[in-house]
RNA sequence: GAAGCUGGCUAGACAGUCGCCGCCUAGCAAUAGGGGGAGGAAAGUCCGGGCUGCAAAGAGCAGGAUGACGGCUAACGGCCGUACAUUGAAAUGUUUGCUGGCGAAAGCUGGCAAAUUAUAAAAUGCGGAAUAGGGCCACAGAGACGAGUAAAUUGCGCUUCGGCGCGAUGGAUGUGAAACGCGGUAACCUCCAUCUGCAGCAAGACCAAAUAGGCUGGCAUUGGCGUGGCUCGCGCCGCCAGCGGGUAGGUUGCUUGAGCGCAUAAGUAAUUAUGCGCCUAGAUGAAUGACUGUCAGCCUUAGUAAUAAGGUAUACAGAACCCGGCUUAUCGGCCAGCUUCACUU
RNA sequence: GUCCCCAUCGUCUAGAGGCCUAGGACACCUCCCUUUCACGGAGGCGACCGGGGUUCGAAUCCCCGUGGGGACG
């Protein structure tokens, strides 16, 4: 177990090709309020991305504070999940009377993920044309 | 004290745990310590500037903006003062009606309702055009700015004595406006005065990497491009369209500025001058968050009240080069001032 | 971030101050035609994005907002 629950800048996705790579992986699970995606990723930690459109938050204020919240929800589990990129998208909106729901729904949402993951890894290290797609 | 207004300030506070983004110090580094970290609107992008590039942006036209008068300002379509117009209180006054008390009567004194005038504080709006010119004015009406009509009165002329012709007058019908007053409309064109070059930090500069100096078609020094309306001027020398291909990284611009606070002086005020003190975000897939406790706050219940218990985690909303305004959104709280009325001294 | 554009029945649109109680097409509803449906015919329902202003009079002109869409190095 690592002592620092310090959210580091390679824990952030950034680029387009690696949101795109994740969405092509067609892999997700889903709750009331949040999708996630996710792809087995080579590096020795998870990394999060979010997308939260303007279609879900129409002002700034509250889009801003469900990245805040979600980003922090990450950093309390961001080891006890396998490494996997995450793309987080919010599908409907939700504040701050509702922060307990959407601790108890990521929470759940991560323990499906890693189950899934596992499936998953194991299938990946069997069939060599998903590792040359993750290749390139 | 009541009513109606105006302006300003604030935008929950404190403590703790885990985190995020710059800065400074130490360290090879990991990291540790210190200190800082959203707003009054950061918003809409409606105006005005600074700054940067295009020639130090140079001339003219076109286009655009503004418009009482005076002032303030870096500038403004902003702000302040004054004048004018419109609006503006059941608080007061006045009138009318109903009704009560006191009184022999004259009368005095209330209550309710209705109507209405004048206004206060305050809010909103503002150029000229019979005398520069053009356009438009539906319906109604004889007639919409050229002219010209029926009845009435009256003057003159003619007369077959029934009237007819010409001129003048006020008035009628209908109209938003009128019987000639050279109307109304310039938030229709235009004219007058003042201002105005264009683009915007994805401006611009530097570094690195890569591509290219390819193909096809067209025009070519009386030409093309750069200033995205035009002409001249200035600068550069191939240019334009299509096809194909390649980048879409980093540093800087980047936060000390028409800056903020206090005091004094000038001015009715907006504002200005002087002195002293202070440094107050700089992210870039975009930093301020989550939780806990106490006290405020709000809601519910109990209680005459003090208060107690439970709940709610709290308006509008998040900087992106920077300022001055305007407009829009907004739960509350505090302070100051103005007007009218009532009461006390 | 900066710079632009648009808004009319449920949908697509016409409308350059008075002819607008806003026209047309499709859709919807009722009736007729048909044994019935479709086609066709007749009628109806139904809108100027919101608020101010200019004007005698605004869908139209001016200002402020709301919503939607687009472009960029």
């Amino acid at each position: 177990m690592v002592s620092s629950y310090r959210l580091t800048k390679q824990a952030k996705m950034i680029k387009t090709d690696d949101f795109s790579s994740v969405f092509s992986f067609r892999k997700r699970v889903a709750s009331e309020h949040l999708i996630v995606h996710y792809l087995p990723n080579q590096q020795a930690l998870a990394r999060l991305g979010l997308v939260i459109g303007k279609k879900t938050a129409k002002l700034a204020v509250s889009r801003n504070y469900m990245k805040r919240v979600l980003r922090e929800l990450f950093r309390y589990k961001q080891h006890e999940i396998t490494h996997v990129d995450l793309i987080v998208r919010v599908q409907k909106k939700f504040n701050q009377s509702e922060f307990k729901q959407i601790k108890q729904e990521f929470d759940v949402l991560m323990t499906k993920l890693n189950h899934k993951a596992m499936l998953n890894t194991q299938k990946v290290t069997l069939a060599p044309s998903a590792q040359l797609q993750e290749r390139s």
